[in-house]
DNA sequence: TTGTACGCGTTATCAG
DNA sequence: CTGATAACGCGTACAA
C-alpha cells in the first residue's frame, strides 16, 4: 500500500507538501495541489489511520461495549449509536460479549488499547467502583442503562422504578386489582427496580402483590411461557400480568392462550421495551416504550463531547418510559 | 497514558526489555520480568494498538460492512461474526449504512484506512467490478450474501433460486395450485432470484404464476400488509401466499386476518429467513431457515484465514435454506 | 509556497 | 540476558 513518501517522490515534492494536500492544508500552490491529488488517485493512496492517530493523539473512533447484538433491544441500541457516529464520521469499534465481569473488563481494556476517543458502555457485571475508575481515566467514557451517582453526568439511564409504577398504575386504572408479575431472573438491578415500582403503585391503591404472585425466568419468550406456566399451575388468582419485557409478555400470552384463557378478555398483559415484536404479536402488546435508540444517540454525542473536552450543562440524563396502548390490556370482566 | 518508555525508565531498564516482557519474549531474566510487570500494573500501562499496528503491519481487527443493525437478519449476521472474532481475539470495526453505492464505498475505504486485516462485507449496491477490485487489493476481503463468479471463493452466499423453489414446492405438495407472491421492491437481485425459483417449481407442476399474482413492496411488515391489500383488492384468486421474508409474511397474515380470511384454513402463508418473529407470530410461521449466523461465522473465519495467507480448499461457499414447518401452511380446503 | 527534521509508541535487528 | 537504534507512516514547528 502506497505511503505518503511514495506519493511525495512520485510527485517530486516533499512529504510535508503531500501531508498538507491530504489535510487540505492552507499553504500549497494550486498547481502542486492538483498534481499531488491526481497522483494519489492513480496510486490508490489511503492515509494510514493508525499512523495518524499516533501523532495526532486523536482517532475519530468510538468504542462500544454491549452484551450482544441479537436481542432487538441491543440492536436498537447499536443503531442509535451508529446513526450518530456515521453523521460525525466516527468509526465504531464494537465489543460484544455476555454479561460477565471478565468479558466486560477485557472489552473495555481492548478498546482502550486501541485508543478510542470515546466509549459507550453497557455494563451490568462490573462494580460501581471499577466503572468509576474507568470514567476517571477516560474523559469520553459514558455508561448507558446504568446509574452511578458519583458519575451521574456520565450516565444515560432509564428510571426502571418509574416504569414499574406506570405499568401497574395503568393496569389498576383499567380496573385490575389482582396482579401477577412475570419477571427476569438475571442478577441485575433492573428487574427488582421495576418490581419496586409496581409495588409502590399497588400499595398506593391498597393492593398487595405477595411474592407468590411473582415468577422469575429468563427474559425471553420461553422464559415468559415458563413463568406463566408456573403461575397457572400454582393456582394463583389474577386478571393482569405485568411482564419484565415484551418477549416475556409474548410468551405469557402464548401460554395463556394455550390454556384457553383469552387475552385481553380474561386476562390483560402488559409488556416493557416496545420492540418490534410488540407490534407483531397478537393481540398487539400494550407496553412501555423504552427510548433506547434515542438514549444511545444521546450517550454517543455525550461521549464524543466529553472526549473533546466539552463539559455538558445537564447533570442528569434520566429517561422515563412512556405508555403505549395497544390491544393486550382491557378492563376485567 | 503511560508509554513503554515511562515503564522502562521507572524500572531502570531499556525499552527493548519492556517490549519483551509485554510480548512474553523469551530472553528476559525472571527477576526483571517480574519487576517490570508490577510496574506496568502500578502505572496502568496499556500497549498502544495503533503504534503496534504501525510497525508490525498487523492489526488483529476485522472490518464489517452491513446496511444496518436493527433488522433481526443483520443483527444475526453481526452476532455470527462477533462470536468468532471474540474467540480469536480480533477487534471488530463496524460500519453500517444503508444500501447506497456511495455509503458502502466510503465504509470500505474508511475500514481500509484503519488497515483492518480482514473484511466481511454485505454489499448490494456496489458493482461486481468494483467489488472484484477491492477483493484484489485486500487479501482478507470476503463477501456475504452475494455471489460473484470471478471471486467465487470469497463469496459466502445463499442460493435464493433454490429457496424460491423449495417454498413453492412445499406449497404445491400440500395441494395448493393457486399461488400468489408478496415480494420486495428493493433493487437487488434476491427477490427476482426467489421468484425465478418459485416459477421453476410451479412450471414443473404445470402451474402458472402470472405477473398479476405478484405484488411488490418494502420488505417489512408494513410492506407485507400493503402488498397483500393490493392483491386482495385486485380480486386475485389464491390459496397460497409466498412471501419474500418473515416480516412481509407476518404483515400479509395480519391483512388476511383483518379481512376475515383464516390462516392457514383459508389461505396458507410461507415466509423466508426464520427470524425470531417467525416463532412469535400467530399462527407460527412456516418458513425457510436462512442460516445467516452460521454463514457469517464462516465468512469471518474465511476472511481471517485469507488475511493470514492461508488459501482455502473449498472453492464455493453456497448455502441452501431449509424448510421449517410450523403452522401457517396447511392443505387447502 | 515548499522543504527539513523531529517525534508519536512500538517492534525488531544487532551488538554486547 | 540486555541495550542501542533503526524503522513504521504521518503531522508539524521551523527554516528556507
Amino acid at each position: 500500500m502506497a505511503t505518503i513518501k511514495d506519493i511525495a517522490s512520485a510527485a517530486g515534492v516533499s512529504l510535508a507538501t503531500v501531508s498538507r494536500v491530504i489535510n487540505n492544508g492552507p499553504k500549497v500552490g494550486d498547481a502542486t495541489r492538483a498534481r499531488v491529488k491526481t497522483i494519489m488517485q492513480e496510486m490508490g493512496y489511503r492515509p494510514n489511520a493508525n499512523a495518524r492517530a499516533l501523532v495526532t493523539k486523536r482517532s475519530a473512533s468510538l468504542g462500544v461495549v454491549i452484551p450482544e447484538l441479537l436481542e432487538p433491544f441491543f440492536a436498537a441500541l447499536g443503531q442509535g449509536i451508529e446513526t450518530v457516529t456515521r453523521q460525525q464520521k466516527v468509526q465504531i469499534l464494537l465489543s460484544a460479549g455476555s454479561i460477565e465481569q471478565e468479558t466486560e473488563r477485557r472489552a473495555i481494556e481492548t478498546l482502550l488499547e486501541h485508543r478510542v476517543e470515546a466509549m459507550v458502555v453497557h455494563s451490568k457485571a462490573l462494580s460501581d467502583a471499577e466503572l468509576i475508575d474507568f470514567a476517571c481515566q477516560i474523559p469520553g467514557f459514558v455508561l448507558i442503562n446504568r446509574y452511578i451517582p458519583e458519575i451521574a453526568n456520565r450516565c444515560v439511564w432509564l428510571d426502571n422504578e418509574a416504569g414499574g409504577f406506570i405499568m401497574a398504575e395503568h393496569m389498576i386504572k383499567q380496573g385490575h386489582s389482582k396482579l401477577a408479575v412475570v419477571s427476569s431472573n438475571y442478577q441485575i438491578t433492573d428487574p427488582q427496580m421495576r418490581i419496586d415500582g409496581i409495588r409502590r403503585a399497588a400499595n398506593a391503591h391498597g393492593i398487595d402483590i405477595p411474592d407468590s404472585h411473582i415468577e422469575f425466568s429468563t427474559p425471553d419468550q420461553e422464559g415468559g411461557e415458563l413463568a406463566m406456566q408456573k403461575l397457572l399451575s400454582r393456582d394463583v388468582e389474577f386478571t393482569g400480568i405485568l411482564a419484565y419485557n415484551d418477549a416475556m409478555a409474548s410468551g405469557a400470552m402464548t401460554m395463556l392462550q394455550d390454556n384457553n384463557i383469552a387475552v385481553p378478555q380474561d386476562v390483560s398483559v402488559i409488556g416493557f421495551d416496545d420492540v418490534l415484536l410488540a407490534k407483531y404479536c397478537r393481540p398487539k402488546l400494550t407496553t412501555l416504550h423504552y427510548p433506547v435508540e434515542m438514549m444511545a444517540g444521546l450517550a454517543t454525542r455525550l461521549a464524543l463531547d466529553f472526549a473533546m473536552g466539552k463539559s455538558c450543562k445537564e447533570e442528569t440524563h434520566k429517561y422515563t418510559p412512556t405508555l403505549i396502548t395497544r390491544q393486550s390490556v382491557a378492563a376485567p370482566r
